[in-house]
DNA sequence: GCTGCCTGTTACAATTCGTAAGGTTTACGC
DNA sequence: GCGTAAACCTTACGAATTGTAACAGGCAGC
């Protein structure tokens, strides 16, 4: 049903020193990560609003943004853990990196084992109760059995739903409660790019929307974010 | 009144040197930690039988036990964030440690500080990936619901906001009674820089305050400091 | 062929939010 | 006090974004 995603985590470096990136990617991709790299911070926030990466190494030593900035906005609209890589050794520069959001800080210079471990770290967290291979999951009272296309109230009532929309309704069951971007649904549900798929998607999820009894005046699973994207509210249970 | 359930965040500290217990346990209770402490292994696991504490503080050096072993116990058996504080330094250590199963390794000596701040990083992970971010807060008579875009007042009278304006709203509410100059709006909110963004903040702002009802006049709540910034006045409470 | 269902497309309504423009307030020098 | 410049507030407007109804093509099964 979901195309035949990447099962490597993903981890997404910023850093201004081209060294220090080929050096984190050649290490983590050894280690069996995915990963991207971006220089400057604008190039690194693009890239944030097509794809949603799993861990993001920061560097905050910036020549074009300010770090400390980036990383509480970051900690507030991405789900990703956030490891901060820094030069600066202080107490005080941990404390405040680490209070902005950050799940991890990092000091150069580092070695790369321990950020690998360090990452695997975190994603034990983050990733443990996403069961990849589950197929039914509960929310707000309904439940979704995703291999019969079936939602079922608590009151028993069963709605069947399309292919098409169990596509959506599973990209926002895989991350409840954060921002999902067009851009993010574009890449996953592999649509062509264009003015024509941003309609159809909003139908999608108008039609979705519609078999869970959403008041279209209020919705209150699925959220507009006017000019970013969607957001999933309700509690996810896997399995 | 029936003794209300302990909300505080509950902090196992195990660690074989008195000193070091007892200036962790102060720290971490000034810090609003609930805090118990063990000398011993045996005395710290029969403890977590009776209770599951949310975080576990675990010094590797003990006399009467292989630290790493209960490290890796723990982890696999208990649900809490485990911190290693070690004294042993090398970058071995580190990765074997967390490859273990422990979320973190603070090295010895440590700041106090720096320990408060990497627990509460791991309590906003592991706590319930629900309330990541909090979701509702009181202030001045109002209850905002960010979840569902919407302020409530005490008369129950609902006043919706759009995603902007709660980003604005987001803001002050994190930093009350504080200058929150343009500049960090800017940061923060993710805005272009240049002399449009200042006007497109002083919309926002304009019609954040005419739904929270303030007097154009004589605004209580969001206050400007001329040539600086602003000032959000009226104690916040979150949950 | 026909029928039913799924899904994209079109068209139009509704909403959001930045921008422009003009008014008001503040700070400061006189 | 007054004048001036800069900062700030508010209103109205419009471009961009999103919602949804209605239509049409495609594809199964018969």
């Amino acid at each position: 049903m979901t195309p035949a995603r990447d099962a490597r985590a993903h981890v997404a470096i910023l850093d201004d020193e081209p060294e220090i990136r080929r050096m984190l990617s050649d290490t983590l991709e050894e280690a069996g990560f995915r990963t991207s790299t971006f220089s400057r911070a604008t190039e690194f926030e693009a890239a944030l609003k097509r794809t949603a990466p799993d861990v993001c190494l920061v560097d905050l030593g910036l020549p074009d943004r300010d770090g400390l900035a980036l990383v509480h906005r970051l900690a507030l609209e991405s789900g990703a853990a956030i490891i901060i890589i820094s030069g600066r050794a202080q107490v005080q520069d941990r404390v405040t990196g680490l209070e902005l959001g950050a799940d991890d800080y990092i000091i150069k210079p580092f070695d790369p084992a321990e950020v690998v471990a360090r990452i695997r770290a975190r994603l034990r967290k983050t990733r443990s109760d996403t069961d990849r291979t589950a197929t039914v999951a509960h929310f707000a009272g309904w439940t979704a059995h995703f291999d019969r296309y079936l939602l079922v109230s608590e009151a028993g009532e069963e709605v069947a739903f399309s292919h098409a929309e169990g596509e959506v309704l599973r990209l926002f069951l895989d991350s409840p409660k954060r921002l999902v971007s067009r851009a993010q649904m574009q890449e996953i549900l592999g649509g062509a790019a264009g003015e024509s798929f941003d309609r159809a998607m909003d139908v999608r999820i108008s039609r979705l929307r519609t078999k869970l009894g959403e008041d279209p005046k209020n919705p209150r699973l699925i959220k507009t974010i006017y000019g970013a994207g969607y957001i999933f509210l309700g509690d996810v249970r896997w399995g």
